[in-house]
DNA sequence: GTAGACATTTTTGTTGACAGGTTTGTGCCG
DNA sequence: CGGCACAAACCTGTCAACAAAAATGTCTAC
């Protein structure tokens, strides 16, 4: 019944290459990566039809391109293609987190025992340092953007000395989908205070060379962050 | 300045080419399988070029098929793409194996303890008894096959039972790319005696409910299977 | 006899066009 | 006034031809 208004480029054809993006030619990781990027900020909502064509126009890429970054979407499990009908951004069900949280426990599990047993444990004294004064001013004050950013790179830093490629990989898998709820988990009351007291453990038991607590602690801390989420989840998802 | 590439005037028209032969049409997915099962069996050895000619006029299908099949096969990680090189079949490197493995024994480890928390104990009285009966016996005659039909036959029901997609995908994901060296393990010396004794122990666990166990278990037996592999790798690489 | 330059062939990368299916808009009939 | 059938527009799936790059083969010069 919606009169359907609007639609663009009624007649005029577009003259001249009015590429928005990027300007020539962009190869397909580039693309697949801007839309891993608007998926997970949001700025496409979940259950948008992602249209070829429009998508080949803004880029000023053929359509082929697009496709096969579309696929690629696909097995990362960041859209799901339906033949004939085009590819939608998946919807998170509560159920599919939970099933991406328990993966993630274990392999960030794995993650920090193996960041413990490469690395020497002196390397991480600054960061449990700064763990223990910036980043729990950053909490008690409220400054999210900073925390989030500083335990991003954290995070990166653990996977970088864990040196095993296939775990990065699916750690990075399982992040680009949870991408959109991290910054709605971590503001949950009481959610931060308890992170910030469970990673500076964490580094402790790195510094201490403990591989096997440094995986225990990291498997609770994301058994908390999911109990977080399904008690929340009303105000979540 | 860029000159529009000239609109081509469509002269030529296509007299309904007819297909030589009843070669027909087989889906995307269906390619890539079977070159995964060719990989697997290493039917196509490791190394070699796969040429996308040559599939498109084995497989009767146009060569875009096949490119997005190798496409596939490349996110999976079991071909590497070298840019106006083509694709050729990973060669495992024994750290390669290691991380794959190091990665396994938590998603097996956690696939063991959902199927646990998720069925009835009773489901797995059945499992246990072929374990003890069937499968010693196939173990105590050299019956390697039979084994690794139902231990594998095993393994999919603990995956189903763990009823986690994600999970799932992972789990195949690894087995895909270390399906070829199995079966090299398993008649290692000693090595299908101690399985056969560690999957009873896993059984027990899981009959019992004791989920923490039963994950515990299946990490041992990883863990050990790795060790295998690395001891005797002379002979596996 | 070997190394290097050039020509040929093979193989991959890219593009636009066409065909089939699905959604959307419209008119007719109950 | 609402529902159904039909037609148009749109979108995706498919394909074969074209262009560029790499691999191969050949010949010549030293």
């Amino acid at each position: 019944m919606t009169k359907p208004s609007l639609r663009t480029v009624p007649s005029t054809r577009k003259p001249r290459a009015g590429r928005v993006k990027g300007a020539g030619r962009a190869p397909v990781p580039d693309i697949a990566s801007a839309l891993r990027e608007r998926i997970a900020t949001q700025e496409i909502a979940p259950g948008s039809k992602l249209r070829e064509n429009e998508l080949a126009l803004e880029f000023g890429v053929p359509r082929t391109r697009v496709r096969e970054a579309l696929a690629v979407l696909e097995q990362r499990g960041l859209v799901q293609r339906i033949p004939n009908r085009g590819a939608v951004v998946i919807r998170l069900e509560l159920s599919q987190v939970t099933h991406l949280y328990d993966v993630r426990e274990v392999l960030e599990g794995l993650c920090a025992r193996l960041a413990t047993v490469n690395g020497d444990p002196a390397r991480w004294q600054s960061t449990l340092a700064h763990f223990r004064g910036p980043m729990a001013r950053y909490v008690a004050e409220g400054d999210i953007d900073s925390y989030i950013a500083d335990y991003e790179a954290f995070r990166r830093e653990l996977i970088t000395s864990a040196r095993n490629p296939v775990l990065a990989n699916m750690l990075d898998s399982i992040l680009e989908r949870t991408q959109a709820l991290i910054r709605r988990i971590i503001i949950l009351p009481g959610r931060a205070e308890l992170g910030l007291r469970q990673h500076t453990a964490l580094l402790e038991a790195m510094c201490s060379g403990d591989a096997d607590k440094a995986e225990q602690l990291r498997r609770e801390n994301m058994r908390s962050a999911k109990d977080f989420l399904e008690r929340y989840r009303k105000y979540i998802l």
